[in-house]
RNA sequence: GCCAGCGUAGCUCAGUGGUAGAGCAACUGAUUCGUAAUCAGUAGGUCGUCGGUUCAAUCCCGACCGCUGGCUCCA
């Protein structure tokens, strides 16, 4: 699962909306889970993982069970496992309340007691569409029709009759560990034109102390949510009088992603990019010869002046060519690199804003390469170095990476030729190979206009957010013309590669923030040594020291407020403040400071020069702890 | 956008068809303190907004705005 020496981890195939499963804890040989087949064969089964799929999807089934007795007007969707429980998809005509939860929980526990047999069944195809259809099934006939071949499978358990694959436990005594979380809307087969049905959330685990284990880490995840620390810290906040998914970014959060831009602005000029500045929006021009406006007109903020329409940028690229296209470039001036922190105003439906994980206004680190064919394995190749320095120095040692490619059934949603596309792939994944990453290959994944690397980071509560992207971009050098001359003296399309590593500053940000549960790595805390005085005796040296420390670069602050240390350095604690250092009578007589790690506590009294050196060195290494 | 839940002081949350409370934070004063909360006092809310029902609405109903968890979509 693990390349070594590298930290790529893929997810179970099933991701659950929720988190993660809690691991560990199985020492026994084999599961001790005997389940039934379709062909009414036992078997135990051995591994846990299997073992616990199996649970799941069972419970799912008697949920079913009990739903149907509950609400018998209710018509089944699916039903399946996820990667923590599990989930049934009903068509009801009224909402399914939490009362109705509690219900139905509780009659599941009911129909546990009773034991009821997971009885398998293979039937005709016909019979078993008439069957369900007889019943007012009618998703499921439709299913069946789609997905069964003439014979089938399908499973009693009480009166739930169930198309299923299986196999499934024993018995419903069998079961238990396992709690109902929340109920949501959720489209027939995920077509948002298809109706919506109700789906009932639940958690279930082999054993009640897992459910409970996974209970509580939902509670620990609500505490690193990184809403909750950004107002905490005083890092940004969000206004209803001034719209949603705008963020407001505080002195402290500001400086935050000045940190984050410093480094990143250093190692990409370093790289031979180039930095450019574009303003926020452009005639509806550029949008129409760019595609924007066929394919994103939607997603975009438009408006007039003087009778002119203009729209603000979802995007940097049309900007950066105009920049390019200033010109002629010979193939010898390639690779260009044209880098900017762009900051791009997207419409997205109000549901889907989160925080600052999903928000209409963002800042990528946006960056676009222009090349020739033969130079774009290299560039690739050196993007993902970047991206992979970026994530370390950062931190994240979890992430998932997709390689999405065109889907070849259907060639003509998409820009570019055929030899494009196998060029731009080959190039990328040779690209991945090369770093030894393990990937996910993801068929009709791709943008219309290119095949891309995504680079995806799990938050708090383990769902993954897209953050590195390097896409190739067969649209806009064709719409725009953006050329290079060739040796042969001639103009020849150049190879657009746009790529973002942070992917938007707001998006890592949040990322960042529940990764370390608001305890940022020293480099990019906002406050990085908090000076307290024993008492207000002690504010003149207090001061001094703070003022040293600024004067060397360090931000440091003085808490001179008429308080008891002990509040002070609690105080700290909550702010995730990296260094506190104590100034009293003692250190005045020794000329020292006392100083205590916001991880381990205190440290006792050094020279403040010592001090400075050992933050300066930590500071400069962008050490990620402490 | 859709489904469900929610919106009371800066924060966390009580509460009621008869115009609202706690803790923390803030402010004032006292205290001058040795590694996660010193004490006392003061002030602070058109109960998200707008409409409706009612003698009377923070509470009941509706619309809108916003937030949360999903779905669809995406950096």
């Amino acid at each position: 699962m693990t390349r070594k020496g590298s930290a790529v981890q893929i997810r179970s195939r099933l991701p659950s909306p929720l988190m993660h499963a809690v691991t560990g804890g199985w020492t026994v040989q084999g599961s001790g889970m005997i389940v039934r087949y379709p062909d009414g064969s036992e078997q135990e089964i051995a591994a846990k993982e299997e073992a616990v799929e199996v649970y799941r999807h069972s419970t799912a089934h008697l949920m079913a069970l009990a739903v149907s007795e509950l609400y018998p007007e209710a018509h089944l969707g699916i039903g399946p496992a996820t990667s923590d429980g599990f989930y049934y998809d009903f068509q009801r005509p009224s909402p399914f309340t939490e009362e109705d939860i509690r219900k139905i929980d509780e009659k599941m526990r009911e129909l546990i007691r009773e034991d009821l047999p997971y009885q398998p069944m293979i039937w005709d195809k016909e019979k078993a569409v008439r069957f369900f259809a007889e019943r007012g099934e009618e998703l499921k006939v439709e299913l069946i029709k789609e997905k069964a071949g003439d014979r089938l499978s399908c499973y009693r358990v009480g009166n739930l009759v169930d198309f299923c694959l299986g196999p499934h436990v024993q018995s419903t005594g069998k079961l238990g560990a396992f709690k109902l979380l929340n109920v949501a809307g959720a489209y027939w087969r995920g077509n948002e034109n298809n109706p919506q049905l109700q789906r009932i959330y639940g958690i279930a685990f082999l054993t009640e102390e897992e459910v409970q284990a996974y209970l509580d880490r939902l509670e620990e995840a609500r505490k690193r949510d990184h809403r909750k620390l950004g107002r905490d810290l005083d890092l940004f906040s969000v206004h209803e009088e001034a719209g949603a998914g705008l963020i407001y970014w505080h002195p402290k959060g500001a400086l935050l992603r000045y940190e984050m831009e410093q480094f990143l602005r250093s190692e990409q000029v370093e790289r031979g990019y180039q930095f450019v500045e574009i303003p926020h929006i452009a005639k509806s021009d550029l949008w129409r010869r760019s595609g924007h406006y066929d394919f994103f007109r939607q997603n975009m903020y438009v408006f007039e002046i003087e009778e002119d329409d203009y729209g603000i940028k979802p995007m940097n690229c049309p900007g950066h060519i105009l920049i390019y296209r200033t010109k002629l470039h010979s193939y010898r001036d390639l690779p260009i690199r044209l880098a900017e922190f762009g900051t791009v105003y997207r419409y997205e439906k109000s549901g889907v804003l989160h925080g600052t994980l999903r928000v209409r206004g963002f800042t990528q680190d946006d960056a676009h390469i222009f090349c020739t064919p033969e130079q774009a394995y290299d560039e690739v190749l050196g993007v993902l170095d970047l991206a992979e320095l970026v994530l370390k120095t950062f931190g994240f040692d979890r992430y998932e990476v997709d390689l999405s490619t065109w889907d070849p059934e259907h060639t003509e949603k998409y820009a570019g030729g055929a030899a494009d596309w196998a060029h731009a792939e080959q190039a990328l994944q040779r690209a991945l190979e090369k770093k030894g990453y393990e990937y996910r290959r993801m068929v009709g994944e791709a943008a219309f206009y290119g095949p891309k690397i995504d680079v995806k980071l799990i938050d708090a509560l383990g769902r993954a957010w897209q953050a590195t992207t390097v896409q190739f971009d067969f649209n806009l050098p064709q719409r725009l013309e953006v050329h290079y001359i060739a040796p042969n003296s001639k103009p020849h399309p150049v190879i657009m590669i746009h790529r973002a590593l942070f992917g938007s500053l707001e998006r890592f940000i949040a990322l960042l923030l529940e990764h370390y549960a608001g305890a940022l790595p020293l480099w990019l805390s906002p406050v990085q040594v908090l000076v307290i005085p024993i008492s207000e005796r002690f504010l003149a040296p207090a001061e001094t020291v703070a003022l040293e420390l600024k004067q060397v670069g360090i931000r440091a602050r003085l808490d001179d407020r008429n308080e008891k240390m002990g509040f002070k350095i609690r105080e700290a604690q909550l702010q995730k403040i990296p260094y506190m250092l104590v100034v009293g009578q003692k250190e005045v007589q020794e000329k020292t400071v006392s100083v205590r790690n916001r991880f381990e506590g205190d440290l006792g009294p050094r020279p403040l020069a010592a001090f400075v050196e050992e933050i300066r060195r930590h500071i400069q290494q962008r050490s990620t702890r402490p």
